[in-house]
DNA sequence: GAAAAAAGGTGACATTTGTCATGATCATTA
DNA sequence: TAATGATCATGACAAATGTCACCTTTTTTC
């Protein structure tokens, strides 16, 4: 089986070489750092299958493992991360990428990778639990503790209709430099940058 | 263990209640036909767990335990298919409900029944190897009748994530113009009028 | 009663965004 | 072969957006 393995840790991923190597079954073809990597050496290399760390500089690993999947629908791709990150669970599953693990289970990386390898999913304990949660829309602790006042909650609530400023301005009965500064102080509390973000927010937090 | 059971299917229902109180641990408390059914015994009789069809005529087991959760968000509700019917999996996982289970593995009734009780999730193989496609298919749904592309769907999805044109074009490999290109053909294609509208549309046709 | 917070405003400014015209390449299809 | 559609690109332009500095007036709160 012959392994690419991706981590930005350069220790991490060397000892992954270390670790996958001692196993006579398992060939890593090439280590990169970055999600860049991933994609030329995948095209380089074509291993059997990938073992991508998520959270990387400027590319995360989902992210190369779309560019991946388009190229290559069969590209096997195992992801691995520190701690179980929500919002990337679902990416990766959306992705119908093989699995999904943690990295402090050293020990179950080669038999994780060998199921893959066969064609098989496979998901931590960790992520079969969350499952319903993360599908759950209720994860939305609500727009109630961000200090906003009630005319910026008002406003938020535009945004998220989809309004301009203009109309926004129109319905509430101010001038749009008013709803363009409510906007802009919204977005500093809520540490956003555009409209177009504070809508998506909006929809996370409630749906 | 105290168990109502929910099958349109009188045979079904019946044949039900005498495999489960084979168990000494379990008594079924009522047997209901129908979601309304499920609804109101639920509430006359508190049991620890509901085993229900989810195909059922009138309400379906869905839409009767979106109800049963509304009112008591600690219910236990542990669904039964003849077949693994793709479209409800995902209802079902939403709505957090302890597990999907399918008719034809009787012997697995019970012990599911009795993980499920203890507070675990319990999702038979099938399920599990389906999630992925489920997700995607998902995903896809709703954008796939409005005639756009590839690259145009792969666009939007960055826009949803709150992207600039500039980190678009700069995850695509593209120049920021061809981004404002795709998105102008897309809002056009979609009838909308900017990025937020874009992305709201795409959250409202998913979580 | 003073201070703070909320509500509302203006004008200027740089950036982002969306549109349009126009052109190129490549693959598929009629 | 010709036509189409998907892909990618430019440059120019107008409109929308977000930020900043600086105001006033009420309402709450200390």
């Amino acid at each position: 089986m012959r392994v690419l393995v991706i981590d930005d840790d350069a220790l991490v991923s060397s000892s992954l070489k270390t670790i996958l190597e001692a196993d006579p079954d398992i060939q890593v073809v090439a280590i990169g750092n970055n999600g860049f990597d991933a994609i030329e050496l995948y095209k380089s290399h074509r291993p059997d299958i990938i073992l991508m760390d998520i959270r990387m500089d400027g590319m995360t690993g989902i992210e190369a493992a779309e560019k991946i999947i388009a190229s290559d629908p069969d590209a096997k791709i195992l992801f691995l991360t520190t701690f179980s990150d929500d919002e990337y669970i679902i990416k990766a599953l959306r992705l119908g990428s093989k699995g999904y693990i943690l990295k402090q289970r050293f020990d179950s990386i080669i038999p994780s990778l060998k199921t893959a390898y066969l064609g098989q999913n496979v998901y931590g304990e960790e992520i079969i639990g969350k499952l319903p949660s993360l599908l759950k829309e209720d994860d939305k602790a609500g727009l109630e503790n961000y200090g906003l006042t009630e005319r910026e909650l008002e406003t938020i609530s535009h945004v998220a209709e989809g309004l301009s400023n203009k109309e926004i301005s129109e319905i509430m009965y101010l001038s749009e430099g008013t709803v363009r500064n409510y906007i802009s102080t919204i977005l500093e509390k809520l540490e956003l940058r555009d409209r177009t973000q504070l809508a998506i927010f909006y929809y996370k937090k409630r749906g």
